[in-house]
DNA sequence: ACTATCTTTGCACACGGGTGCAAGTCTCAT
DNA sequence: ATGAGACTTGCACCCGTGTGCAAAGATAGT
């Protein structure tokens, strides 16, 4: 073996010595755009590999300012909407030259500590995906402060000093209470996910205030603690067998409830989906397409919102529409 | 807004100015165990929480080489098993202070880029899970012979320079055909996953020999190209229409695979489990529990596993135990 | 051959903190 | 009060690379 991991990395100033020139020339090698000589360049590859020589990304951010380093919080597994969006993001930064720190935030209140340590590893952005953040703790913690760029996917902020960059959700569920009432259905229920008092979701709000608009009717709805399908399993079976009238259709904040709800009909009460009570979600999960599920839901468009999270990074996005992707409504045979 | 995100961070020097103490207190007044009073630290504690101060882990990476980070390569997004996986292993590193650089490798090809950019960033330790590596790249990559530890989790592997943490394979897969054997069923199909060269699973090669060794019985089986529950659906589902005998059970390599060929027999042929046909599979994702699988399988301590990878971190580890975990069968409807 | 111009190369200084040791300070028994 | 021993603190040097500029080298035109 040509290279001992035991001993120390070779360094650019190894490199230099052996081609016999200075460091310098060594680095601008590895750049794409410096201002190097194609025989220089060739020659220091040439040693670089003999030698195992690799630029050193932590020395470089040290110095450069710029760490190349994106971190993902994520509070939210039992989502596989999350799996979904975890590959795209880390694919597509990975092809623009970015890595990502993936930090597990226990809890609302461990997102400040989350924030913290990516500070410290002088990250790029900080990019929040379903987390329940304050919105309060945007402002005052010192981890979100510390961080170049906070970042909300998914989801909207109101706070100035956050990007946000998701669908316009008011639209995608006027779109989706639109298409409840035109297929006819006259009974909805609404399963939403955690009532966080900030950063949320307004598709509760949007579809509730819609309808009632249109309808002029109160709606129902039920709260689920998390976007866990077992627990949307539960609420849906409690909720179903305590209250009377029984709804024709649940709308779900997303597939994740939206699976546990089809299940909890199915299993607990013998429905069937649509025949009895129809369902919808949001998202569109890989799961949505399956055969027992064939999901009503309406799809993000993720590639594109990551490429704008590219943009945003590399400074030249456009802020004004960040905040206003659109997907589509995806019709399935569940409503 | 006391602190001011565009101007500079405060480092060491600036709480030290403040304080009136050298840059050195200051960041023992941030280790743990550092010799340093009591009303020292809480003098420079206080300090730094007035400048928004936190240690720099980049520059202390740099100077102390330790970087407490760890990268995970995965390149196996379909399955729902990652997702509970990195959910656990990001969730016990952070809490023992290491943080997680997730990397997708798009496939064995892009693996040994993958780490070397790990490598760059001076990870302690590369994690594979599920990757499919070829093994004498784990030898001749470049990546691979600059990371300091190679770690392949929830995977054999031959590979010297390669620790491996995962179930003893063959003791699982042995009980697993034991207990196809004892509920009676005659004949199997195994459906595999990928058949990579190395790195891979031993489950079919145990399976198959060892049904053989107690039945005298040669098997066939069904190769999958990914652990995606829609490519097991149409392979199984091709199996089962060309194919003139029917087996009485399908055997499968992990969960992925075994819902997609449920969903397979139900959709496709109407065929109920485990009446006409069976179903096992292995992993325990969080859906081989929901009403319509019910899906007998069996389960890897992944915790343990986790746990095994923070001594192997450490260098507490002891070698000798690290393949040899030791699951359960879980047994439920389908088989 | 000589100069103007462009390209390539080298360098001082900076990035922020770790390590091990030596000097300084404090405590407490004598 | 004094000295041994324990605890605290300060320091020189190092980790590996980026930045902007100045010097050196190459190229082309006359």
């Amino acid at each position: 073996m040509s290279i001992d991991p035991k001993t120390a990395m070779a360094t650019a100033d190894d490199v230099a010595k052996l081609v016999g020139v200075s460091r310098w020339t060594v680095n601008r090698a590895f750049k794409p755009n410096a201002s190097i000589s194609p025989k220089s360049r060739a020659k220091v590859m040439a040693a670089a590999e003999e030698l195992g020589y690799a630029p050193d990304l932590l020395a470089a951010s040290l110095a450069s300012d710029r760490s190349n380093l994106v971190a993902l919080l994520i509070d939210d597994f039992a989502n596989p909407h999350k799996l979904q969006i975890i590959e795209q993001l880390t694919r597509i930064l990975r092809g623009h030259g970015w890595d990502t720190l993936l930090v597990n935030t226990l809890n609302a209140a461990d997102a400040p500590s989350a924030l913290l340590t990516a500070s410290q590893r002088r990250v790029d952005a900080a990019v929040l995906i379903g987390v329940q953040f304050n919105d309060q703790e945007l402002e005052s913690a010192l981890g979100a402060r510390r961080v170049r760029k906070l970042i909300l996917f998914a989801r909207q902020s109101e706070n100035p000093n956050t990007i946000s960059i998701c669908c316009d959700d008011q639209a995608a569920m006027t779109t989706l209470t639109d298409y409840v009432g035109e297929q006819g259905y006259t009974r909805p229920l609404f399963v939403a996910g955690p009532q966080t008092t900030s950063a949320h979701l307004l598709r509760k709000e949007t579809f509730v205030s819609r309808w009632q608009q249109v309808h002029a009717q109160q709606l129902p709805f039920v709260a689920v603690p998390a976007y866990d399908p077992q627990l949307s399993y539960q609420a849906v079976a409690d909720h179903l067998r305590t209250d009377g009238e029984r709804p024709d259709i649940l709308v779900c904040e997303n597939d994740a409830l939206a699976m546990g709800a089809m299940d909890a009909l199915r299993f607990e009460f013998n429905l069937r989906t649509p025949d009895d009570i129809a369902v919808i979600g949001f998202d569109d999960v890989p799961q949505a397409a399956t055969p027992q599920y064939q999901l009503t839901t309406y799809r993000q468009p993720i590639a594109e919102m990551v490429n704008a999270l590219v943009d945003v990074l590399k400074g030249t996005a456009d802020m004004e529409t960040l905040n206003q992707f659109s997907g589509q409504l995806v019709v399935r045979a569940s409503a």
